[in-house]
DNA sequence: CAATGCGATGGTAGCGCTGTCAATAATTGT
DNA sequence: ACAATTATTGACAGCGCTACCATCGCATTG
């Protein structure tokens, strides 16, 4: 304990096996399978590594093994929160187990995705969590080849590469839409940004849902491919506004355009919900404190992660789930913002 | 499993040089140092690679090489959407160099980030970043020891580890009570949450700042280890002002709690900044929407990711900054919050 | 023209660890 | 008690790559 860590000393599993006055091998074993060895000798070892300051060479390691204890994780964004409580749901069931987490971010761009999974396939990790199902050919490729559990996260559909969890967000967005037209509002706006296939599937939802009761209407939509801000969300509610001034709702991809749309209403003294009815998208923990609180769909996101990574490392350890594809659905929040004035 | 495709057999760089007609170094060098051969020989290595879909294995050449070209990133939250900022700073520019970030989260858990740095010494990362400066002994010496270059980030301090980019917190929390105080508000509240190191230093300089002005009273101050939410920042609000009515302003160590602030306002008819002036810490972008705008404390977050990473690079490759200390500082960003009504 | 320098290339040896399987010790059943 | 079985342990042989140094040929120099 009171040694210092060497700043020159290599020691390896080999120096540790001498002074435990065992084989490199059964040191070795110490690691990765302590069971398997005699109680006094598990000691020997294990005080040998104390003392000697042990510390494993993780490339040796996977070079003879053949084998990595890392999941690589693949998401778009970083500054997206939806991600973030994602994020939480991996590490917080990764953490107690031997896995660890490496975590790159593709900005939205399926040839940085690309060059991630080239990354990852080089690192022969143990297991790996891709966002979404729009990956390109040779992405998919790779996905196929690569020899480890895969999980494809935030959305469902056909054909996954493995395994799948996620939920509909065209269900959603339809969803969402049900519920505004059954307050009776027909006027509803759609503003989007980023406009990723997540968000489009979204937005085919809210088509079909409007032109199931015939009232959609391209006036009534505005998007941009420029990522979400609160900001965005006001200056979008603007330009709709300005081109339909006759909307009554209006739905937001997500839930920082839903509160940009609220203060641009505060700052033009529109009555929510009164003149006008809001609904975000995720739920983020702020939808509820608002004034007035706002409506949204709420995605299960922390379970979304918990889950994938539960069954990668299931599978990693031979335990396929019966099901490999996953839905967790969404709950509509119907708050004030889209309900009649109750004062 | 991902299924496996035809059985395809190892490509080992030994396989591309024998198909190329060099030796397996001259392969190797191909990728290393590809400028040392000859065009002749580089275009052979070149097709060869991609005939037999060459996949280089990485554990192999960290073994062989004893570096790796990973940098480690260590910070303690992923939901909090500042380190987000930083995260995109660090990969931007990490992104058109050869290194690619390894990204761990320890939930502002000094234990957990310990075990975060022993993974990461076996890994032997070409470079490593953390947040702040409070670690526990034994993380200090392990960071010490790491034989590759550290930066300290989030702050600034004394006795770096090796690099350090930041901003003083206390200077920062200072600035924002001497600008309330100009503003003629005397009974400012303090409110805070999670209280990390960092936010703790935001708090003594709240604290000079109010006793320089024979103004600070404990019944001004709420705070609690909770995360931060939004609807914390409502609900500490309310503890506070049942306990100390009079108050005229509130210095959230957030904007998040700045945010539930305002909505906690509105919720009970409290104008701002009529009535209560609010300011913010980090200057999230929904800060300039809110209605009225709020005034934050600016953080030059995406900077400090740039700078670190840039920095880490440059250290990896010979290039020591003559100052290993950077203070990024910070900015007030004065808004309708915490000034007089305009109209 | 020999001496010198240097760019391009290859041979030799491992890097530190673990898979395989055989060898030995301990335990059990009948 | 003795064979059969099961726990422990070790020897060997690489995993796929690169550091190190030697070598070769060709251009430059006085």
């Amino acid at each position: 304990m009171a040694r210092k860590p060497t700043k020159s000393g290599k020691i390896r599993l080999t120096e540790v096996a001498k002074l435990a006055g065992v084989s490199p091998i059964t040191a070795s074993r110490f690691f990765r399978n302590p069971d398997a060895l005699s109680l006094a000798k598990r000691e020997r070892v294990d005080s040998a590594v104390k003392e000697l300051g042990y510390v494993p060479n993780l490339a040796a390691r996977a070079l003879a093994s053949h084998r990595t204890e890392v999941i690589g994780v693949v998401i778009p964004s970083l500054t997206n929160s939806v991600f973030a409580d994602v994020l939480r749901g991996i590490y917080d069931s990764s953490e107690q187990s031997r896995y660890s987490i490496q975590l790159t971010n593709t900005r939205y761009s399926i040839l940085q995705e690309e060059k991630m999974l080239r990354l990852f396939r080089a690192q022969k990790p143990a297991g790996l969590i891709v966002t979404g199902i729009n990956q390109t050919a040779e992405s998919r490729a790779i996905l196929e080849t690569m020899d480890c559990p895969v999980a494809q996260i935030m959305e469902i559909g056909d054909s996954p590469v493995d395994m799948m969890i996620g939920f509909s967000h065209y269900d959603a967005g339809f969803a969402a839409i049900s519920h505004i037209l059954e307050q009776g509002r027909r006027r509803i706006g759609f503003l989007g940004a980023r406009m990723d296939p997540r968000v489009q599937r979204r937005f085919d939802g809210y088509r079909d849902a409007m032109k199931a009761a015939s009232l959609f209407d391209p006036n009534l939509v505005v998007t941009t491919t420029v990522p979400t801000t609160v900001t965005l969300g006001g200056t979008l509610f603007a330009d709709l506004i300005a081109k339909t001034p006759d909307i009554d709702a209006v739905f937001c991809v997500n839930d920082d355009l839903a509160l940009g749309v609220l203060f641009e209403c505060q700052r033009r003294q529109i009555s929510v919900p009164g003149e006008m009815a809001i609904v975000g998208f995720n739920d983020l923990e702020f939808m509820a404190s608002a004034v007035p609180s706002l409506t949204s769909v709420r995605t299960n996101r922390y379970e979304m992660g918990r889950h994938a990574i539960t069954m990668v490392i299931d599978a990693i350890e031979g335990r396929r789930p019966r099901e490999p594809v996953l839905d967790l659905g969404f709950q509509l929040m119907i708050r004030e913002s889209s309900t009649p004035q109750t004062a």
